[in-house]
DNA sequence: GTGCCGATTGTGGATATCCACAATTTTTCA
DNA sequence: TGAAAAATTGTGGATATCCACAATCGGCAC
């Protein structure tokens, strides 16, 4: 999935006039005519952003946006309204959504705030990727593997390790040269860097 | 500062009534009758959060919130307002203010956002006060331990420290040991965790 | 100018880590 | 049941770290 801004609008002549828009400023549009079009199209690789119609037959904007947060939802999504009020836009972005847009709207002004939601997912999108390649480096490591490296960032020493293990200190090492070697780091102060912010249990 | 709720609005109608109404709930309670009042009382040290009336006479409370902004304001700042449309709502929180309600607004309902922010607030507090004592830390250490320690969290061996101060390791051994006191930690990987997420260059 | 602080260095020994060479036992999975 | 993966342990030596004891040198403040 390159990114590509999503549209969802039950109106035909807006989901024509963004979608010339957007493509004319050369963003990539696919536009759906329902909430629940864009839901089975929907899938968490999707990269971009996403402009959702409030006010739509069937599932409302809000309603999609609540069910793709329960899904796990991480694009940007910018709410286009021409019958918003305060309360709700309050609710939407405190929920998370990323701007809430009045219709009519200026063309140039929606195109930057698209320009800016695409950053910023394809900032999240880089960081999950380094995060995704340490899990699974994590993964790639034994049940002992991960222990030792508990212990190991709790600042303890190969002897004491190996008592709480219950094993001797050579095994303590080869469990600690092999998770170094699989997680790509030589010390442990490397270990711990790479590890700041993960979980590990 | 205890946590107080500090609330500016030129309408004494209005102070008087949250005055009486956050009173009530046990929240003590400092108002201020303009944008400019409240200012020369501001200080960054202040906890609790900041019920900012957005029309009034003189300085309007956005204008307000934008000059504490500069400040370095870490107060949650809770917007009232009887005349807020949608993008002033939206740009509000886009800046980073707490909340938007309208007047008229649910007694129960202010006073749970109001409880939301000091929340949030201590939270805040709480963690800055642990990063500015690590800052404070920090700051004992004399020049060439900082840069030891820069090269400990590099994952560099004493051997190449001293190679890279021009100094014997015997001195870098020292500087360790000085830095590791003052620090409070007894392993280079204990220092790596306290200091990841700080700057320290 | 005397004293304090920070930076510097040395010796020597106790601990700890790193690793090659070598091997056994246990678990897992087909 | 047999092969592969994982866990285990030992020896011995090279490196690294930790630390007490001891000392020199330069800058700065009172």
């Amino acid at each position: 999935m390159s990114t590509t801004v999503y549209l969802v609008d039950d109106d035909e002549a807006i989901r024509d006039a963004l979608g010339w828009l957007l493509q004319s400023r050369g963003l990539e549009c696919h536009s759906h005519e329902s909430a629940e079009a864009f839901l089975t199209a929907w899938s968490p690789t999707l990269s971009g952003c996403l402009l959702l119609d409030i006010r739509m037959n069937g599932m409302s904007g809000l309603q999609l946006f609540d069910k793709l947060l329960e899904l796990g939802n991480r694009l940007p999504v910018i709410f286009l309204t021409g019958h918003g009020d305060v309360p709700m836009a309050v609710s939407a972005l405190k929920k998370g959504a990323f701007d809430f847009v009045e219709k009519p709207f200026d063309d140039n002004e929606l195109v930057n705030r698209v320009l800016e939601a695409i950053a910023c997912d394809t900032q999240r999108r880089a960081s999950d990727a380094s995060s995704d390649s340490l899990k699974g480096r994590i993964d790639s490591l034994t049940t002992r593997e991960r222990q030792v490296m508990t212990l190991i960032l709790a600042g303890k020493f190969n002897k004491v390790i190996a008592d709480e293990l219950n094993i001797s200190m050579r095994t303590v090492e080869v469990h600690r040269a092999n998770l170094f070697e699989k997680m790509g780091v030589r010390t442990a102060v490397e270990l711990s860097q790479l590890m700041s912010g993960q979980a590990h249990s």
